[in-house]
DNA sequence: GAAGGGCCTTTGAG
DNA sequence: ACTCAAAGGCCCT
C-alpha cells in the first residue's frame, strides 16, 4: 500500500516519514491538514512525535501520519475496515470542506483565514470525552488544559498500547463521578474539578442521554446540556460542534470575541446570544465551521506564527 | 430581564 | 517577584 501510494507523492515529499513501514493507508480525497486539525484547540489528548500523531479515537488507540494523497496509519483496532469507517467519522470526511469555505469566504477577514488554513476540518468527537474537556477548559489554556485532561486519562481511564506506546482511554462518567470532586481536585483541575464531578454524576445516572442528544435539534440540545454544572453557552456550544453534528452552533471565547470585535465591527460588551444570532444569520450551518477558522486565524496571528 | 462585579483554582508567559 | 491572561460559569446586587 504504502509503496502504490509513493509513485504519486509529490516532489515536496522526497522522503518516506519515519517509521512508515507497517503502517497502513488511508486515502483521503478532502481537503485535510492535520496539523491545523489536531492542534486548533478542538482536541487536548493528541501528541506529536516525529511528524506522527498518537491519540485515541473510539476505543482505539491509532497513530497517523499525513502524507501525499492521505494518512498512514496504525491502530489496535482489529480490522482496517473498522479503522477506516472510524477515521472517516472523527475526521468528518463526509464534509465537502471547498464547498463550505467556498460559502464562508463572503468577507475578507473570512477569506483570509479560508485561505491561510485549507484543510482545517472540525472534528467529530465522542459527546462525553468533548463535553468534559471544555467544562476543564473555564478560563484557562491550552497547554493546561491538555495536562489537567492527561492526568485524569491516566489516573482513571483504561491504558491501550500500540507500538510500544502507552495511551490512555477517557475515562466513562460513571468512573469520573466515583472519582469525586476531591481526587480531580488533586489533578490540578481547580474550580473546575467540582463541576466536573457534578456533570458525571449527573450523566452517569442517566440524567442526559449525550449521544441520544445527536438526534435532536440545537437548541432543544443545547437547553438540555446547560442543566449541567459547568455548561453554559460556551461549552454547550463547543460540545454540540465538535461532538454533536450540530454545526450551526458558535462557540465564542475571548478569541472569537475579539476577532468580532476586530474583524466585524462588534461593540466590547455585546451579550453572547446578540453574537451567536448574528453569526448564525451570517453562517448559517457553517457557523461551527466559521467559528474554528476565526478562532485558529486569530490565535496564530497574535503567536506570531 | 439586563447589567455589572466578584469569585471560583492554577498555570504559563512576560 | 509580580502581574496578567487563559476556548467560562455562577451567584449576588
Amino acid at each position: 500500500m504504502v509503496e502504490a501510494m509513493l509513485h504519486h507523492t509529490s516532489a515536496a515529499i522526497t522522503v518516506l516519514p519515519a517509521q512508515a513501514d507497517g503502517a497502513a493507508f488511508m486515502p483521503i480525497g478532502q481537503p485535510l491538514d492535520l496539523q491545523a486539525t489536531l492542534e486548533s484547540g478542538q482536541v487536548f489528548r493528541w501528541r506529536r512525535d516525529q511528524g506522527w500523531y498518537w491519540g485515541v479515537v473510539g476505543q482505539h488507540a491509532y497513530s497517523l501520519c499525513q502524507v501525499e494523497g492521505g494518512l498512514l496509519f496504525r491502530t489496535s483496532a482489529l480490522s482496517t475496515a473498522e479503522a477506516l469507517a472510524e477515521l472517516h467519522a472523527f475526521l468528518r470526511l463526509d464534509d465537502d470542506l471547498e464547498a463550505i469555505c467556498r460559502d464562508m469566504a463572503v468577507d475578507q477577514p473570512m477569506a483570509e483565514a479560508v485561505a491561510s488554513h485549507r484543510g482545517l476540518r472540525l472534528l467529530r468527537q465522542d459527546p462525553w470525552e468533548c463535553l468534559a474537556s471544555f467544562i476543564c477548559s473555564s478560563a484557562s489554556n491550552i497547554p493546561r488544559i491538555s495536562r489537567n485532561l492527561r492526568s485524569v486519562a491516566e489516573s482513571y481511564g483504561e491504558p491501550l498500547t500500540l507500538d510500544g506506546s502507552r495511551l490512555w482511554r477517557f475515562p466513562g462518567a460513571a468512573r469520573l463521578a466515583e472519582a469525586g470532586e476531591k481526587a480531580l481536585l488533586g489533578l490540578g483541575l481547580g474550580f473546575r474539578a467540582g463541576y466536573l464531578a457534578r456533570t458525571a454524576a449527573r450523566v452517569a445516572e442517566g440524567g442526559v442521554d449525550l449521544m441520544a442528544l445527536r438526534l435532536a435539534p440545537y437548541r432543544e440540545a443545547k437547553a438540555a446540556l446547560m442543566e449541567l454544572p459547568g455548561v453554559g453557552d460556551k461549552v454547550a456550544d463547543c460540545a454540540l460542534v465538535f461532538s454533536l453534528d450540530k454545526l450551526e452552533g458558535f462557540p465564542i471565547d475571548r478569541w472569537v470575541r475579539r476577532a468580532l470585535e476586530d474583524w466585524y465591527g462588534h461593540r466590547e460588551k455585546a451579550q453572547y446570544r446578540e453574537l451567536l444570532e448574528w453569526a448564525q444569520k451570517r453562517w448559517g450551518q457553517r457557523a461551527g465551521y466559521a467559528q474554528q477558522y476565526l478562532f485558529h486565524h486569530l490565535r496564530l496571528l497574535s503567536k506570531g506564527s
